[in-house]
DNA sequence: CGCGAAACTGGCCGGGTGGCCAGGACTCCT
DNA sequence: AGGAGTCCTGGCCACCCGGCCAGTTTCGCG
């Protein structure tokens, strides 16, 4: 991968609504050292339009919770996790129980699967 | 939510890549009528890096792994994919045992991490 | 035609998981 | 003061999981 460092910045514009596309494309479009992608160009970066996004409020989880999801997205089990946090197994259940339950997810491979998607959690 | 049409543009600027995002905030810092959004800002878009990198090779797994893989990320039991496969729960265990293997995971939850990490799978 | 790879199946078993019950401690808010 | 919420802990138990052993068939390649 050569990284030419005089090379412009390629980036692909993927903004459905028109208006919004077009102030940008005058913005950007006569900067040095930045150029809009053409249609099947690759890019290095995208810009898309944040509105579309959905993500109405990231689920209500303690921080306990997200420790605990944190630890279990790495594959640890509950033992793993209850020493890491200096906790009981037993507690850790408990909060894999609520994640669960949160998550609406039937085990913590489903759970860590959805928090990824609704990105809670990065993998 | 009023859209003033003489406002800034503001973006949220989203890449990994350090060096890549400083050059961007370098050249989009100073033009007017754009403006790059704060850390919890609300932003009317989004710029992101096209990880044009990553992926040398999908890891060699059999068409069968990858179904059971699939089913694994939606969080269903080895049962549950015995049934909708219609094998055995042993020879679910068997590919899962595999797949453990392949993708360097300790359990199942791990396996599906690290397939999602490397593109394996989409969550 | 052998030979390996892939897919499939079985039994067995220790340990992990998740659901249920119960309790106590703390902080914040009404 | 009385909740509500979070966090912590214990026991019990059915079930699931992953690893071990063993075997079968089918397929393609040299």
């Amino acid at each position: 991968m050569s990284e030419d460092k005089t090379a412009e910045i390629v980036i692909a514009l993927e903004v459905g609504d028109p208006a919004l596309a077009d102030r940008l494309a005058a913005l950007l479009g006569n900067i040095p050292g930045l150029r809009l992608a053409a249609p099947d160009e690759q890019a290095a970066a995208a810009i898309i339009a944040r509105d579309s996004r959905i993500m109405p409020e990231d689920i209500a989880l303690t921080q306990r919770e997200l420790d605990v999801l944190a630890l279990m997205a790495e594959g640890a089990s509950n033992k793993m996790i209850a020493r890491q946090l200096g906790i009981s197994v037993h507690t850790v259940k408990f909060h894999v129980g609520s994640l669960l339950h949160k998550l609406d997810a039937t085990g913590r491979t489903d759970a860590v699967a959805h928090a990824a998607r609704r990105g809670v959690i990065e993998l």
